[in-house]
DNA sequence: CAATCAATCTTGACAGTGTCAAAATATCGC
DNA sequence: GCGATATTTTGACACTGTCAAGATTGATTG
């Protein structure tokens, strides 16, 4: 609320959430979640063990937070792609986006790992915030994936949800393995991505 | 080597390997890789701490032997699947195989988790053993798609390799979807399973 | 300005983890 | 039975997340 407080320590240390965050994110950008203990990240911060606690209830909740900004970033890049008035046809605009997409989640990949993990969706509990935004998201690709299917750019005897759902998991199988280094590595994504989109833009063609 | 040995206690606590081996993965089957610590394992094989050391170098080695056993099972039902003369067309045994894949994967969902998952595969270093018969596997599946595509049942017009990879992608990344709870829940599996087979079937199809 | 109150931060503590070193024990080949 | 070897145990260490209690600081009110 106070806008005109002076900017640097007009606490103890500054704002120490943001500090926190932004800290605890190049962490994991740096060796994965595990690398981040609550402990260090206090350390390179400069404040002591459990100050952190005062911002996030949790390690859990702190994660959230990370992934959560993850979210925004694919919710950004998939409107931007949307709404950006191509010439292009839509076909190639949703490549674009396949190639994009799974570039982002290789640049990011500690944090892509966080944002579809276990650590939070199955050990840890998601937060209400991480929950809506990250169903916010699907929508958002649903709503993509029905407006492509209604303008014939995809063409589907199944229902728009399950494809909708089965699209995502393939994108998503494919970031998985590529991050996990299973069968395959990074210098043969751009020709795995082109198979994934013609699998996708060619189901039930007829011509 | 000796195998007329009295069955039980033939050591100290007997065939101590198979045991820790056995309960490892009902531990994790219960509540996943995190829930599995070297000394709860212990405690309920009933020996001290340190015991498993001498069997497992590493709570790293005794996972990949859990993994590498998950490994075996797909592998089973590949060669199953594949070798089982059925009157049905091959579309249909393909059809069948992503439904039982996906099942198997959600009936040892933890043991799945930990397969594919990071705990071994960046934090950990996979055992020797296990990258072979991982690869292997992957080379079975490899085999089969190409099978599958001389025969037409699949009609690709990218590589053999990059169409396998991305089948198989789209195959893991339904599991994960599933098995992480994000978006979907099992109720929709079958549903999902079978747009995945219209997908890739329907892959360049001309008619 | 002084006093109160809440926000923030620190220190101490606890139970839990993986795993190494050294000592103890059991089994087997001779 | 003896010595070698395989197996198990106890002790220890550094590390983790996080709770409780106390200390410090900032904002607020009189």
């Amino acid at each position: 609320m106070k806008q005109t407080a002076p900017l640097q320590h007009n606490y103890h240390h500054g704002d120490l959430y943001q500090s926190l965050l932004l800290t605890a994110t190049e962490m994991i950008a740096e060796g994965g979640t595990e690398s981040l203990s609550m402990r260090k990240l206090a350390d390179r911060v400069g404040v002591s063990r459990t100050a952190p606690y005062h911002h996030f209830k949790d390690k859990n909740t702190l994660l959230c937070a990370i992934a959560e900004q993850g979210f925004e970033r694919v919710e950004t890049l998939l409107q931007e792609v949307r709404t950006s008035a191509s010439p292009e046809p839509l076909a190639t605009t949703f490549t674009q986006y396949v190639h994009t997409y799974i570039a982002l989640a290789y640049q990011h990949r500690e944090q892509y790992d966080l944002m579809f993990g276990r650590e939070i969706w199955r050990n840890g509990t998601p937060t209400n915030s991480l929950l809506e935004r990250s169903r916010q998201h699907f929508k958002s690709w649903l709503s993509w994936i029905e407006q492509l299917c209604q303008q014939n750019v995809i063409q589907t005897g199944d229902s728009v949800l399950r494809t909708a759902q089965v699209y995502w998991a393939t994108l998503h199988g494919l970031c998985r393995l590529l991050n996990d280094g299973i069968y395959t590595e990074q210098s043969q994504l751009e020709e795995m991505a082109n198979t994934a989109v013609n699998m996708m833009l060619k189901h039930q063609t007829t011509a």
